[in-house]
DNA sequence: TGTTTCAATATGTATATACATAATCGCCAC
DNA sequence: GTGGCGATTATGTATATACATATTGAAACA
């Protein structure tokens, strides 16, 4: 019985194998390297690559397969799927695609940008532990000439230090973070509340008016990447997601 | 009721056996006959139920796991869980699990009951290109003392017909209807908005004060079988929804 | 009384194996 | 050619087995 033994894996933190080879194959996906259509490699290679049983690849195939990532044929083999479905709206969140869909005019203004060392609230709204660099960001989204939405985020520098260098004065953090940073996980809060002065202000609409905030943490292979809160004036912004019941 | 033997399986389509303990363990917790804090049964008891390996039962155990359903917890057992993942949050929704989630009693009291010729607003909020006779509801949920949520709903009557002899006077009609109609697909809205006198009236708040919207049209089988409603005072209440990509 | 140790237990992960099932390829007959 | 048919292939599901690991409860100890 030859253990799971870390070969050429030198960063290899306690992670089971079946979750190397999800993750692996999952950062391809999305990073883009391996296409829609692409077909991935067959069960047995990937047996052979990663020096284990037929039993632990199918289980990590058939879990993306059911996350709908991937599409399995038999005698034909798997294939990266084309649609990201329902949970597109409450993953993806791109402010500019929304915007365009209305057939509005998209555009990004930075309010502000902040490297700092990460204080007491900046950890607990990423989930860290331990004190680091952090970049806070500020934001406004127009729809045509009107405010679409207030962003306020902040970045971990030590998982995404490129990050430090960029100014993100007219283009939003997510669409830039989206392309570099794989992300395994997100967690989002969605409540209503009334606008402060500052929040009213820079959306143009009255103090105490209703909005709705949508926040994400996200992480990428258990390190906290960024917190983003979303802040929509309630008349311009209805989420929509649309579900069958999941199996997990 | 319900009919959890193994032995007497009639209905055996050709599921797997996997698939099988999945959805009857999904389905009682679901419906409320294991409530959160539940221990289910050992792994290797259900290896007796269901007369099986441990393998395929791990397998299912650790799907629900995945899917937030349940907590799995070594030397002690399986739980069903308390903090709605997203799968509690946006497809149950149920509020008496949210309430009592916080250690407080629960409530629900029917406001208004009324069957009716479906108009065209009915119509439209559930989808129905016919008139049809649908049940309007409305109720309040409470958490101890206070108000903790109004809840507004149309049922399509040609679908479940049932409902129209059900008075749902201290039951709500969520719970009612998951256990006896499978669903297929749901569609939520989130919104905010402010509270008008009535809504500030029925929730005990100021009007005008903020207030978390989300409406869920359910279908089963291409049937519409009900749209709600929720109205949450904003202070009361946060969703959380937790994915990996595409959800798995 | 408080702490340390240890065995028991349930889950976590991986193995090798077996057979079923669906889709495809290539061969052969017509 | 073309239509059918079996062999091949990749996945689907299940088995029995093995050992790792976390946690608990109780016994042994200071």
């Amino acid at each position: 019985m030859r253990m799971a033994e870390p070969t050429d894996m030198e960063d290899s933190e306690t992670v089971s194998l079946h979750q190397r080879i999800l993750s692996d194959i999952r950062e391809k996906i999305l990073s883009g390297a391996w296409a829609p259509g692409h077909r991935i490699p067959f069960e047995h290679e990937l047996t052979a690559e990663y020096r284990c049983s037929r039993m632990t690849v199918n289980k990590a195939l058939s879990q993306l397969a059911k996350a709908g990532l991937i599409e399995r044929r038999r005698r034909s083999g798997s294939f990266v799927r084309q649609p990201l479905s329902q949970a597109a709206v409450l993953e993806l969140h791109d402010i500019r695609v929304e915007v365009e869909a209305l057939g509005l005019p998209y555009r990004y203004e930075r309010l502000e940008r902040l490297k700092r060392r990460g204080n007491a609230e900046d950890r607990s709204l990423l989930g860290l532990s331990a004190a680091g660099s952090v970049l806070r960001l500020e934001g406004l989204h127009f729809a045509g000439e009107r405010p679409f939405a207030l962003e306020q985020r902040l970045i971990n520098l030590s998982a995404v230090s490129e990050a430090g260098d960029e100014e993100f004065l007219e283009i939003a953090a997510g669409p830039w973070l989206i392309g570099r940073v794989p992300w395994s996980e997100a967690e989002h809060r969605i409540r209503a509340v009334a606008a402060d002065e500052t929040v009213a202000d820079a959306l143009d609409i009255d103090p105490g008016a209703p909005c709705l905030v949508v926040e994400r943490r996200t992480w990428s292979a258990e390190h906290p990447v960024t917190h983003v809160r979303f802040i929509y004036p309630a008349e311009s912004h209805t989420l929509v997601a649309r579900f069958t019941p999941s199996q997990g």
